[in-house]
RNA sequence: CGGGGCAUAGCGCAGUCCGGUUAGCGCGCCUGCUUUGGGAGCAGGAGGCCGCAGGUUCGAAUCCUGCUGCCCCGACCA
């Protein structure tokens, strides 16, 4: 059926590859580790993005922005921090280039070398609290609750597209608080908006939970954050949201005055998602036919098919059907293009995800009549021409809907209560053909001691982690899986992305 | 940074071992005709510093030396 997109089944993340390039959502560069997010993935993006936007103005965030660059000294300030990131960063030494002598072409300038080196930013915590310290006097500046839309670096060694680049889009939130209760309360929140923006928007069905210390935030106390299963049994952090403390108004002496004229150091929050989640929102619908993509956040919701081709009398069907699908706030694109065959742009426009596909052929416009497919289920129907505005709306629910709930089948069907050591084994390393050859295990759902050393351990032998440790996890006496040593509660385990 | 591989048309590859006409093939691209309700067929056409720099030779994609870049596997990670 589908040609040139290699199964699920053969290799995962060859289809991944496959789906990034056949939906033309991204290329590689002449850069190492860095994509070019072609116009079809910076569309889906654009849709990400606003909407979290609106979700975060919503609740009283307001953008800003700050330098791409960060004097190295900043990032030592506070110590988790800089040990967590110091691997991993670009660093800029010089500032002018210069012919070189013989004739070769340019070089760096031995003497534009910089006094103090510039850090091209991982993450904005240190310079955005360096300027904090400025803006905070008083209990009256707080909260400060702002976000910025920005491109990171993080020199990473192993990067696929989407998952894990140098250089990535994201959001990152920066807030500040009087209090160690608000601040928070600020960071649940945040989860909360996470939450709804994957399941609702994205479809995609995740766990909130807060990490072990030892996959904790660099400098954060506590680190929250929503997992997703994806389909070859392996977990993907979708995003993270940090109660960071007192931590970086320590490190960057940020204090202000509280009611009773005392000094205090602030309460500070950091949160972020990134173009990971386009990475995502692809390894949870697509399928060996291509992309699919929810709705509600794809750049084209309809695209219509003149069959056999354009013509004055099917442009015309098609003009009028596309403004009734655009009074209902629809989404749609006439496919004009005269070169190839119906069958062509079917299968063209199934690979790029389009969610639903309306072909108008003379057939139709005889019998008063169009046929609409959906991704989805691949299931065609005839609808009659005066309903079709209706009937595609309807349908546009119908597939977000569905997605989700297959989605969220998946995941459940995929989650196992595991309470010995074999069982657990067994269950990361058994290939499972249907969906994947490198199969991750799902989520498995286990006690643990508590203890950073079984956590490592555990990782070690199976290669899986602690995803998090579910927000709604019951109390429930048990025993480690690994040590036999008493535990108050499961939790969530998984190879990770 | 360790271990393995690759570099030839826009993309994917053959040719390299064993040097020798004008460097091929598939896809894509351009033109025309026939087609068109699930990835069309035929005919014609365009497109190459064979990664870079040296060397050996009458002659190098092919042999030698040195670079450079990329991919895969591991250590690090949103």
């Amino acid at each position: 059926m589908a040609k040139e997109i290699t199964k699920r089944s053969e290799n995962y993340s060859q289809w991944y590859l496959d789906i990034v390039k056949k939906a033309d959502l991204a290329d590689n560069s002449a850069v190492r580790g860095c994509m070019v997010i072609k116009p079809n993935g910076f569309a889906l993006w654009e849709n990400m993005r606003d909407q979290l936007d609106r979700m975060f103005k919503a609740s009283g965030h307001v953008n800003a922005y700050f330098p791409l660059f960060i004097p190295k000294s900043f990032l030592s300030r506070e110590a988790q921090h800089v040990e967590g990131f110091a691997k991993e960063c670009a660093v800029v030494t010089h500032h002018r280039l210069m012919n070189a002598p013989d004739g070769s072409g340019v070089i760096v300038d031995p003497s534009a070398k910089l006094e103090e080196e510039l850090i091209v930013r991982p993450t904005s915590e240190t310079i955005i609290w360096d300027t904090y310290r400025g803006w905070i006097q008083s209990y009256r500046d707080l909260p400060l609750l702002i976000n910025q839309w920005a491109n990171v670096v993080r020199w990473e060694l192993r990067v696929r597209q989407f998952l894990r680049t140098a250089e990535f889009l994201w959001q990152e939130g920066h807030t500040a608080h009087a209090t160690q209760a608000e601040a928070v309360e600020e960071t649940l929140q945040i989860l909360d908006i996470y939450t709804r923006f994957a399941e609702d928007y994205m479809a995609m069905p995740v766990i909130k939970g807060v990490k072990t210390p030892n996959e904790r935030f660099a400098g954060a106390e506590e680190t929250y954050c929503i997992e997703a299963l994806m389909q070859d049994g392996k977990a993907l952090q979708a995003g993270t949201s940090h109660f960071l403390g007192q931590n970086f108004a320590k490190a960057f002496d940020v204090k202000f005055v509280n009611e009773n004229n005392v000094e205090e150091y602030v309460w500070a929050t950091s949160w972020g998602v990134s173009t990971r989640l386009i990475g995502g929102l692809i390894m949870t619908h697509s399928d060996d036919d291509g992309l699919v993509i929810p709705p509600r956040l794809a750049p084209v919701q309809v695209v219509i098919v003149p069959i056999p081709k354009p013509s004055p009398e099917i442009g015309e069907a098609a003009e009028k059907v596309m403004k009734a699908l655009q009074s209902k706030g629809i989404t749609v694109k006439y496919d004009r293009d005269d070169k190839n065959r119906p069958g062509f742009k079917f299968a063209e426009h199934e690979m790029k995800g389009v969610p639903v596909r309306i072909g108008i052929g003379l057939r139709d416009l005889e019998n008063n009549q169009v046929e609409v497919a959906r991704r989805d289920t691949r299931e065609k129907n005839t609808v009659p021409f005066d309903g079709v505005a209706d009937y595609v709306g309807q349908l546009l629910e119908d597939i977000q809907q569905n997605l989700f709930n297959r989605a969220r089948q998946f995941r459940d069907a995929h989650t196992s209560r595991v309470d010995n050591f074999d069982d657990f084994q067994s269950l990361v390393e058994t290939p499972h053909p249907e969906w994947s050859e490198s199969w991750g295990g799902g989520f498995i759902s286990a006690h643990w001691d508590g203890t950073t050393e079984t956590e490592l351990k555990i990782k070690e032998l199976t290669k899986a982690t602690i995803r998090c440790i579910p927000l709604d996890a019951e109390e429930e006496q048990g025993r480690c899986i690994l040590t036999g040593k008493p535990s108050k509660g499961r939790v969530l385990f998984a190879k990770a992305y």
